[in-house]
DNA sequence: ACCTGAACACCGTTCAAGT
DNA sequence: ACCTGAACACCGTTCAAGT
């Protein structure tokens, strides 16, 4: 495949691509714990690396942030488009958008940086975002198509309101599941709880296996209804 | 009215006074460049005065930043007393929570401390958040009296969710009025714009003079419709 | 080519000394 | 009683020296 004429883009050394994992799983475990504003001198110190080396793999906070949203990215276009086998357009679409929160909300302050990415400013991770996007955007124009959910809007505003959400929802756990409920149903009659804009939660069917959330829908029964 | 066995409550020093309102001008200023983040050495340079100065006033940066928006908490209170006079109550829910995300966006990064004073904790303004909520909340129980708002959902989610939403929209001034309107509708069939969820941005009537507005609903035509 | 870690810069926070 | 600002602590970032 390679053409001989082209910029040889050799294979990384062995230790080069271990310190970047470790750096990685260092991160994550960080992040888990302080939340994405962690040290990052803790990280390379948890890493067993020099703070060099983290900054030479990663140049900036969100460089590292990018890298390990990239799998929770891959991890959403996977669920969108097995999601969109489902025979109900409008919960497929909401029970995408709760894992979505989930993903954003697994470290404490993301929500900032995954709303960079959306805007797509240098985003190091840029193509498992857009494949994420593409992905639920599949499953909203699906449920846009069987009037499900309203025309005229872009789904871009669709994922920044839900990483608005996963903002508000941080310290609280179970309020991310009811906000997003609200904005589903919208600030509107007849919506109340149960209605037509309920199914994040309980959505059964599907495995997926996501592992991370910081709580799930967490034990705590709904404060409303 | 104050009895004489009481602690005395003297009333304070010019000077302290003094200083007090030279941070909070300062704090305002650096605020609106730098974001709630801003250097608080930055901030007694600026209002002329010794870090040590600051921090006997406002202990944490959280306190600062409640001082700032206390007045913010008022405004909109007394915004939303006005606004209970209106005939349309959907209406005047909108163009009120319309206002409380201007409100909070007013400094970037702002949302967070305004979520933790509606949790209560450690409010130092917290007389002035609670009216504010009591207000709103009356705009948000007569749109639900009249049909206009759903049942069974609680206000502080809905401020919550605004709050979520002022975040969301921290970086692209256009997009606060969009979301809000997405969520006042719903991710919800026939809700498209123009519908019975838009109301933000052309308020027209009342009078009130925010002032503040960081671009107001901004120039840029609405991208979607 | 990559890694290390000391060195530098910056900022938040405290507190002894002043008024 | 309040203010000052030097002193301390901590962390992010760079870069000369090593392998």
């Amino acid at each position: 495949m390679t053409s001989d004429d082209m910029p040889r883009t050799r294979a990384p050394r062995a230790d080069v691509r271990r310190n970047r994992a470790r750096l990685l799983a260092a991160a994550r475990e960080m992040f888990l714990r302080d939340g994405a504003g962690a040290s990052l001198e803790g990280v390379a110190r948890l890493a067993g690396v020099g703070v060099g080396t983290l900054y030479r793999h990663f140049p900036t906070r969100q460089d590292l942030l990018e890298a390990l949203l990239a799998d929770a990215y891959d991890a959403l276009a996977q669920r969108g488009r097995e999601l969109l086998e489902s025979p109900e357009p409008r919960r497929a679409l909401l029970t995408w958008l709760d894992d979505f929160v989930a993903a954003v909300s697994e470290f404490r302050g993301t929500a900032p940086s995954v709303l960079v990415s959306l805007r797509g400013e240098r985003c190091e991770a840029f193509r498992s975002c857009r494949a994420m996007r593409e992905a639920g955007e599949a499953l909203f124009a699906r449920a846009q198509e069987s009037g499900e959910a309203p025309a005229g809007v872009a789904f871009l505003d669709v994922l920044k309101l839900a990483g608005g959400i996963a903002t508000a929802a941080e310290r609280e756990p179970g309020a991310a599941g009811r906000l997003l409920s609200l904005a589903a149903s919208g600030i509107a009659p007849g919506a109340a709880s149960g209605g037509s804009g309920t199914a994040p939660g309980e959505s059964g069917a599907a495995p997926g296996e996501h592992g991370t959330s910081p709580g799930g829908s967490g034990g705590a029964p709904n404060p409303f209804g």
